[in-house]
DNA sequence: CATTGACACCTAGCAATTCTAGGCATACTT
DNA sequence: AAGTATGCCTAGAATTGCTAGGTGTCAATG
């Protein structure tokens, strides 16, 4: 996978994840990468500030579990994160729509009359 | 569109406008609009600076023409930018379908079997 | 003839976001 | 006691699209 690809949609992946279920961060890195056949195989480094972002704008809250003395931090998807997720998935298909139209389309582009 | 999705897919929508014939700068911005109905419809200062770029690389190739009195700069795809451009739509291919995989896949996610 | 708008090009620096590279702590195994 | 796995964190680098400004020609408008 080329290098910065998923600019500007990684929110939409991990909202995504986090729509079936409550997760902490870890999980979700699993859970992209089992998703994904492996395509996204991401970096904590990447995942947990975009975690902090994601809570700091309201779509997520995070609470402290302590599973067998080890601490995790479990992310849970808040009304307003639903309905970013929601706009995240329309924005995806237009901006996926428009990619497709722009590399398959010959020359005189088809009208949509 | 949000700010920047098309971060590192670029490259594959210029490539792919100019596979079907050179065309100057301009005339990139506009088959961008016109192929993507208006989602795609970026500032000269994000075009241009990727037109450099590429020609650097050698995907293409780029003659100043001289159309009424106005000096345009063509550029035309090379070899290597063809081979470039199919790099770049297995690459979307592969990370859309990943994206797919992600965004509609239940908890357990389905397996290839 | 001065101005405005369309065409056509350019670049420096800003801004946003992913990744690198480190660090911390606990539990379990050797 | 040391190493490995789990689990979290952040500072700064790197990438790259965008903002904002610049140049110049031509045609239309006042």
């Amino acid at each position: 996978m080329k290098g910065q690809a998923l600019k500007g949609h990684l929110d939409l992946l991990v909202l995504a994840v986090l729509a079936d279920g409550p997760k902490h961060g870890y999980a979700v890195i699993d859970e992209l990468r089992g998703r994904s056949a492996d395509a996204f195989d991401l970096p904590e480094g990447t995942v947990y500030p975009v975690l902090h972002r994601l809570e700091k704008a309201g779509q997520l809250t995070s609470e402290w579990v302590e599973v067998g003395g080890r601490r995790r931090r479990t992310y849970r998807l808040t009304d307003r994160g639903r309905a970013a997720l929601a706009d995240e998935r329309a924005g995806w298909q237009k901006f996926a729509d428009a990619v497709s139209a722009v590399i398959s389309g010959g020359a005189p582009w088809p009208n949509p009359t």
